[in-house]
DNA sequence: CTGAAAGCGCTAACAA
DNA sequence: TTGTTAGCGCTTTCAG
């Protein structure tokens, strides 16, 4: 089914089918109906690749994910497979497997075949980054780089409201179950989570982004003397939690936890996790946003403290 | 960067240039060397879309499911994505939303972009489907369907093996907490459950497949007098257990739980979930490769069953 | 408003 | 082994 069928089937050109898809105010309303009449009836519809070609623009977009499996990405990636949609686009979807070598050969490969790439939490550098920047155009998600579309969310904020959250609750010495050594997101929370007054912050790690990390951190926390957590993400709650109940501290009677991303896991979890909401979703809408739009701007998208039970003033305050 | 500009800058015609990457064999070892150096000094890469259109293959695939942040897909996705990647082919992945109607409007939005689709629990009709047939080739996962590729996980077997369990530990009357009323899976779940010999199966449902069903269906599940529960999902048994948590019956000491499918949230929850563990990432990369092979097979994955820490004997028989 | 013709980047006969 | 040529399905000037 080509346009020529169609345009033999319906008596007019093949330029006015094209016309009639392409630019359907620029041709007679009645040959429109009447091409559109038989396009439908033979199924035609317009081949995008072929298009791609003489317009330059594929309407497709691809998003590069760390670990697609990761509970963190899949609202997002549902987020803008849904919004690329909406606009009429097609969303690739690839998985580095936190392999850096990956990513980059996943947006060269891409680079071809989309309109723009959307790259979440790269690990990059920025020298690469910029070089592939030239080739095609891109959305950074979690990272700032400097004359590149980004979508930040301010896991600063989030972490600061999560200890004075527990400042609130009445701690005054709370561990911080801290990310990878590397990780942009570690350091902001890091920095932040000191920050707040009437507060000591004792520093964990830096530990692997995993529930095993969080089991084998929970010694460490158990002597460290504090009666509040902070961990790295949810997925380190849920195994801090689960090593602190193997040693006979239960939360939050005796610690107090606070994870951030709010994953599907920690809000079946019990005790349900206290976490920093993390705007996967908008994040991965505004991604495809800008880039539909091409626009070069850098957006941050606040966070929000979620209060479960995992929570609770500390011991003797009551 | 064309095809034309690497033919330029290294002395031969295009055919050649092209040869050299679709062809290699054809082209005199010297000649190779030269241009695949021109090519990679001016980072050239074949553009995808414009050979689909000679060749007639996309070196695409879509893929296709319900819900991309629900849990049990995730892991499907990973692997159909890293399957494909291997074989250099690229990933479109769309979500319906459970909309039958999006679903069909998506194969065909494919159809032209891709080498095949794969299809997971299609909501479609078999006529439907049929009839998209026609058009694109697709694999089924999880749907029979004559005349088509079909990926297949055996639940009834591993709905056989759970209840089998419950029996093993002493379980005599057992419910089932069947899935929503339309479900392929949910029939065959009862019927496998059915058969077990020496256990009474009360059967309540149908319910939605999610956790607040599955709290929803605790209330009918204590007043069952039962000892044991297979669930339709995990999500659902997670969601049992902390309705049953809510009215003081406690998992596994007073009643046992088993889910199914072995997603993320049931690894992690407390108690650990026993459940029948579904091979969906097997079944990804199953179905990548029936569909870049092009072999019409209908393939049944083996489900095991996973024993964690929701089941145990039933009480006063230990 | 519609038709004619060129060309997007590439491959695939066919010749040389 | 390499070059020539036609054409994949579509859009887009340019004429009419």
């Amino acid at each position: 089914m080509t346009i020529r069928d169609v345009a033999r089937a319906s008596g007019v050109h093949v330029s006015t089918v094209s016309r009639t898809f392409s630019a359907p105010h620029l041709v007679n309303a009645e040959t429109r109906a009447r091409v559109l009449a038989v396009a439908e009836e033979l199924g035609y519809r317009p081949n995008r690749a072929a298009r791609a070609l003489t317009t330059g623009r594929t309407h497709n977009i691809g998003l590069i994910v760390a670990d697609i499996a990761n509970p963190f990405f899949p609202p997002l990636i549902k987020a803008a497979q849904s919004s690329a949609r909406e606009r009429d686009y097609h969303l690739f979807v690839a998985d580095t497997d936190e392999d850096p070598a990956v990513e980059e050969e996943l947006v060269l490969a891409f680079s071809k075949q989309v309109d723009g790439v959307i790259l979440c939490s790269p690990r990059l550098s920025n020298k690469a980054l910029d070089k592939l920047a030239e080739r095609v155009p891109f959305v950074l998600v979690n990272r700032r780089l400097r004359g590149v579309a980004t979508v930040l969310m301010d896991v600063a904020q989030g972490a600061r409201s999560a200890v004075e959250h527990l400042a609130a609750l009445g701690h005054r010495r709370v561990a911080l179950v801290s990310g990878p050594a590397g990780s942009w997101t570690s350091g902001e929370i890091k920095q932040a989570a000191a920050e707040v007054p009437g507060v000591e912050l004792v520093v964990i790690g830096p530990n692997a982004p995993t529930e095993q990390a969080g089991i084998r951190a929970a010694a460490a926390v158990a002597e460290a003397g504090v009666t509040g957590v902070l961990a790295y993400n949810d997925l380190v709650a849920i195994g801090l939690i689960e090593g602190l109940a193997e040693r006979g501290v239960s939360v939050p009677e005796d610690v107090s936890v606070v994870g951030i991303d709010d994953i599907v896991p920690g809000r079946l979890n019990r005790p349900k996790l206290t976490t920093v909401a993390m705007p996967t979703a908008d994040a991965g809408r505004l991604a495809v946003e800008l880039l539909i739009q091409s626009v070069t701007a850098s957006t941050t998208l606040e966070t929000k403290l979620v209060v479960r039970e995992s929570t609770a003033p500390p011991k003797g305050l009551t």
